[in-house]
DNA sequence: CCCGTAGCCTACTGATGAGTAGGTACGGGA
DNA sequence: TCCCGTACCTACTCATCAGTAGGCTACGGG
């Protein structure tokens, strides 16, 4: 019990807002990713809270609004990670690279967030589905954009343009379900998750036969101890 | 009305008891892949198999079990046929061709299947997903050995061996997003998404920038026009 | 000191849906 | 013919929530 109240936070009276709304949105994030969106219910969301149910619907309106309001900020957060790593001046590789680590470093810091934009998002059928499907189309934009830059840089046909959305819809999985893995294997360094990632969709399985390896170049920015 | 009852099978009296459980379950994969696990109700599901609902629980047991059942049911269905697309006397790589092709012919073939292995299985917190994450570890596992018997033909430093797994999980996210991304366009031919990211998985992002590509060998039973 | 308003609550309603009680109808064996 | 068991149904109970009605309290401005 007293582990429980100090998860919650101390029900403090009369404070403005913006913060009520912040408190209520990290209560919902965390129950909606322990629960699912149907099996979690606005009084446990409340309760998380600290305030009571009526002010939930108040502030953020009915379950899926709440939900999607959920979805919004957490999926934001993240294409902001994402975005703030790569930097449109580097060669192809290197984007990819750095999107990539900061996509793990974010699943490794909000885990919670994760579990929500992952799991259940995509499942359910509702109306916020398309709120997280949009978010998850502009993840693989981002993507594709990339592989298009890499493409075009040398000739490219027909074929190869329809076939890199599909590609970047893979390699997005790919990342989505090795964070997944990483969950369950927290002792793995997020460095070394990344490489792991990098090299499959990099240089393809062939390096298990032949043993060579994708290696970020030093100049660009990584610290080399 | 007329579609709805062509859909129901015609209210047939005092059949035998497999005979049931096959119409309950087939309408139980129906529901619960159109509505996810929690909004599918009970009523429904007898209502498409066209019984009433004590005979799921006569047959099947409570809710979760009839769950369970279709999970156990379809992803066992699902293995087998990517167990009947590989041969254990190929290369590692006409393995992996041919249980992607096995894959995505049953996706194509079975979309409701996949649509609760995949999404609503995945999801849910409760008992169920135990079983489901059994079938995806078994999944990844499969891939794995894969992995390691490629890697082993060479030599393979310890980093190696720990890193298969988690390529493994990547690769079966990757599957399991491109079969998605393939749901959404099913212009494309199943050999053509299968080639895609069979070219992704064993050359790498590479060939996107030297052109380079996998193909299968054709003395490998593949009929070539 | 009074009033408006923003913050906040307790205690309800109403719908939905899981699960069941208690039956009827039909067929086969004694 | 009478049982008995299997197939099958209608019509409930009961719990769980989403969502709301209505009211109470503190603060700030006039």
């Amino acid at each position: 019990m007293s582990v429980d109240e100090q998860r919650r936070p101390a029900r403090v009276k009369r404070l403005p807002r913006d913060v009520r709304e912040r408190q209520i949105l990290d209560a919902a994030v965390r129950v909606f990713s322990q629960h699912g969106y149907h099996s979690a219910s606005m009084d446990e969301i409340s309760d998380v809270a600290g305030v009571s149910k009526p002010m939930i619907y108040a502030y953020l309106g009915h379950k899926e609004d709440l939900f999607a309001a959920c979805i919004r900020r957490e999926a934001t957060l993240l294409m902001e990670a994402i975005a703030a790593g790569v930097r449109a001046e580097l060669a192809p590789d290197m984007q990819l690279w750095h999107g990539l680590r900061a996509f793990f470093r974010f699943v490794g810091a909000q885990r919670e967030s994760w579990r929500v934009l992952h799991r259940q998002a995509t499942s359910q059928g509702g109306p916020f589905s398309e709120e997280l499907l949009a978010m998850r189309g502009r993840a693989i934009n981002l993507v594709d954009a990339l592989l298009v830059r890499s493409a075009t840089s040398r000739g490219l046909d027909e074929t190869a343009t329809k076939s890199t959305e599909a590609l970047a819809a893979a390699l997005v999985g790919a990342g989505e379900s090795l964070a997944d893995w990483w969950l369950d294997h927290p002792d793995v360094p997020e460095k070394v998750v990344a490489s792991w990632l990098m090299n499959l969709v990099w240089m393809g399985l062939g390096d298990l036969v032949d043993g060579t390896v994708w290696v970020p170049t030093p100049e660009a920015g990584e610290p080399q101890p």
